[in-house]
DNA sequence: ATTTTTTAGGTCAGGGATAATCAATCACAT
DNA sequence: ATGTGATTGATTATCCCTGACCTAAAAAAT
């Protein structure tokens, strides 16, 4: 019965565990130690940061070296669940243009799932992408789009 | 009493409860004897105040040698949003690698001068940046950057 | 008035202690 | 066979701290 999960998946968990217990939203780690605890490499660690940990994620991460060095991990939203993703998703697709952008945007601020600052970030960094390049960059628009909305749309 | 934290960090929280305690936004302060009072090297202080009082954390040093000498201690305050506009430019610069933007990130956050969630956003904008393009993007991250930044500081 | 001495603070390189990065490899599913 | 995710270890970067040497300003000596 026991699912033999990776030990990426145990330590993703053991840190979602600490966030829960604090309460606070923020915990701090050192890398050795955690890498200690699940006897593994550390570069493990940073393995299990870059990949579930992201700001796509709703994860910020601050981290020092040296002595007394940590990993500080930073939960600014809640968990976005699949469906809300989906939904996301949804709604952008798989190509979008600038203007179709900004309507979506305007439709979320007006519903008050971000915030005017939120929407103005968003627009800015959707039209240098739209500037740079030429015309091709419909699907990258739209990417971008649903990694930022991902990041910040709470439950 | 244990030394939980670093000597460095020590006399940071020491000169911030200074200048907590004055109201006014600046101090003055004896290298030397902060020195002896943390039983250390000077030149600890003058790491100190190089890792942790810079401008981007909202603080400008002003400092005078031989008798009588001293260290000030100022916190800026941007009393205009076009102060606030040109301290942002100035902090980020021409040019600014991934790396540096994230650090600038934290003590933008830090300082509650950005929330969680644009930090998130602003993170996300410029890796998509910084991983699509592969090399000369030091300016064009800068240039989105103060974009994103510029954009919110004066809602 | 000029020079010398004294009294500060500044800069830099280096070493120990961490964490980050990267390329190689492994594991497993398709 | 191939592709993606997981794991490792070697290398690189960063943080903290010290001490040797440098510079500036004021006082003291001339």
């Amino acid at each position: 019965m026991e699912k033999l999960q990776s030990l990426a998946h145990d330590i993703e968990k053991y840190i979602l565990n600490l966030l829960e217990d604090e309460g606070d939203n923020i915990i701090s780690l050192r890398r050795k130690e955690l890498a200690e605890m699940f006897s593994c490499v550390p570069s493990q660690i940073n393995y299990v940061l870059r990949s579930r940990f992201r700001p796509e994620h709703g994860f910020l991460i601050d981290s020092r070296r040296g002595e007394h060095g940590y990993i500080k991990i930073l939960r600014v939203t809640c968990e976005t669940p699949d469906e809300k993703l989906n939904h996301i998703a949804g709604l952008v697709g798989d190509e979008i243009s600038l203007k179709e952008a900004r309507r979506l945007l305007e439709a979320l601020q007006e519903r008050e799932l971000i915030t005017g600052r939120e929407r103005l970030l968003i627009e800015i960094a959707l039209r240098h992408l739209a500037e740079g390049a030429g015309n091709v960059e419909t699907e990258e628009m739209a990417d971008l789009l649903k990694s930022m909305l991902g990041s910040i749309m709470t439950v």
